[in-house]
DNA sequence: TATGAGAAAATAAACGTTTTCTTTTCTGGG
DNA sequence: CCCAGAAAAGAAAACGTTTATTTTCTCATA
């Protein structure tokens, strides 16, 4: 078996809750039998066990992450590794461990997180979106577990702490551009309504239009999934109107990567034909063709906050209820070019 | 606090031995109880502490994801979360979590995987890389901790688990490509040479080359890192070059990017001016500009296998070694043309 | 009416820590 | 040289399970 506090205990003739002392550098152990201690663990090889340590502390040292959906779909969306990315470097600075919460339908993730936050799993969860009616936001709050949310929660806004962009300002501002450049016939491709980020950038959008006394068109608003593939239904859609807009504003990269790919099929070019402003600016809108202009939401920023946030959480349950916004840029490349006749 | 055995066990009237024999379905307890004490569970709203199970059982129903350097840094690359994609599917398959290695620098990572297994976190480890002399590798053999490698190991390839693609063959073929269309001036582009890919590709390349009577010139092989960046660098070390190669293979599609990237600062075009097969085929690949050619190597495939298989060793301590390969293919799309004086 | 086999359930000892409460050992002031 | 009081270390309970062992119960058989 594995070597456990009491072999040290043993070798170093002292007590085990000694042992232990040592380990969490207690003042209340003299020096000289801290080094005492020391030797025998150093000498023995031994190394703390988490779980133990677990089951006596009720806490883990563990943040779970909780997708929207399975791991298969959510990760194909490079908006994903990125917020991972970000949550990562700050657990790591808190020297936390990350768990990922994987899970085919919604009701299968929901099972999953139950059992990761009440099989006391994880210290707390981040919430790598934000939706209407999330029976996971409502089970958690109930519950009084620490979490944060990525995006903007649909209820009770202010009392849970959250990071997110201003969407709908940014998306005021794409749409603008794009008004700037003369477009009047501008479509919106957006996810699930029931994502708020959805509601927020549509807002933003529907904000510019009127500003800018142009018309709001029914038929320019069509929902699909935040996949290449939602891209590319959402485009068979728009060009199956009579009058075609000039000018897209898509919430989401990979979806107007999809976009771009039925444009080219359909012969159409960008920015001549169409143009496309996005969302996220992931590495792929940098290097697709052409090049799209994207708003950088910043996303590792997102992830970073989100973890820093729920650690203090964790770790002080006084800690009071935050909103986090993270500042976004319109990035201007190729895919946007004025409007001509 | 929360509702434990005891709870259960007191409001149903029996022993707590006897409710954890019932969540185990055990055959020694009589339908009668069990109905009881399952009853008692759903009105109390039990949920068993995952902790406390492990701690007793000596398993934790978790694999641990080692990377090969930091979060921040692999995640940049769409080879990780393919492979978690696939990795994800497996464990939820068999109701395993996901907890990944994060660290900074390697001796960083080294110590957080210690910690993992050590401290009887995971139950295995997935090795989502090879390297040569690696101290993880050996820390895992010595002390018989169920892991499996994504990649050809360095040493003992026939002690270890692994799932791999035949990438000699891959290069190779990758390599005879190029050759079909007339170049003779192929220039390799790999990572560091300490992974097993590398190695493996690059012997596949230089196999090529040999077959077809063309000369192997030092100069034409680069090494730099998997990431944009280093394509960039690579590029920029072969067009310093007096005899320019007019193709080349490179080893990663992130990689590719950045060499795209680079050639198209200097004005010059693919597949026109220079032909590129890159590896991966990551989705990048598909849109980048020109689209690129790539080796599939199934990605999704190479994760799921290796989970499928970790799960199988760690429930059955006898589990055979095993030696799994993945199929490739190459994916012509359109940075490869004839070779034109 | 005992007896004993076999089923069903209870008891208690793990698992490896932390932590509260005690006890022991120093230290130094009178 | 004694003793109060502080400092250091130890004992034991707790965390919530699992599981080997023991007890209790039921009922068929002698």
């Amino acid at each position: 078996m594995n070597v456990t506090i009491k072999d040290v205990a043993k070798l170093a003739n002292v007590a085990p809750s000694t042992v232990s002392r040592v380990i969490a550098d207690s003042p209340r152990i003299s020096e000289k039998t801290k080094k005492k201690v020391r030797e025998a663990m150093k000498e023995l090889g031994y190394h703390p066990n988490f779980i133990a340590r677990s089951l006596a502390n009720k806490s883990t040292q563990v943040i779970g992450l909780v997708m929207p959906s399975s791991a298969d779909k959510v990760f194909q969306n490079p908006f994903f590794p990125e917020v991972i990315r970000g949550i990562s470097k700050a657990a790591h600075e808190k020297k936390y461990a990350l768990q990922m919460s994987i899970g085919e339908r919604e009701d299968d993730i929901y099972d999953g997180v139950i059992e990761m936050l009440q099989g006391r799993r994880v210290d707390g969860v981040i919430l790598l979106y934000s939706r209407m009616n999330d029976q996971i936001t409502k089970y958690l709050q109930k519950n009084g577990f620490p979490f944060v949310v990525i995006g903007k929660p649909h209820k009770k806004t202010e009392q849970i702490t959250h990071v997110d962009n201003d969407n709908y300002r940014a998306a005021r501002e794409a749409t603008e551009h794009l008004i700037e450049l003369g477009h009047e016939r501008i479509a919106f491709v957006g996810g699930n309504l029931n994502y708020m980020v959805t509601v927020d950038r549509l807002l933003g959008y529907e904000k510019a239009l009127k500003d800018a006394g142009l018309p709001y068109r029914k038929e320019y608003i069509v929902h699909e999934e935040f996949l290449k593939e939602g891209g590319q239904e959402a485009m068979k859609e728009l060009l199956s109107l009579e009058e075609r807009p000039t000018a897209l504003v898509v919430a989401d990269d990979l979806m107007a990567l999809g976009v771009l790919n039925t444009l080219d099929e359909m012969k159409l070019r960008v920015p001549e034909d169409i143009s496309i402003v996005s969302f996220n600016n992931v590495l792929l809108s940098e290097f697709s063709c052409p090049p799209l202009t994207s708003v950088d939401i910043n996303i590792f920023q997102l992830g970073y906050e989100a973890a820093k946030s729920l650690i203090q959480k964790v770790e002080n349950p006084n800690e009071p209820i935050k909103r986090i916004i993270i500042p976004h840029t319109l990035i201007k490349r190729c895919s946007c070019g004025y409007f001509r006749k």
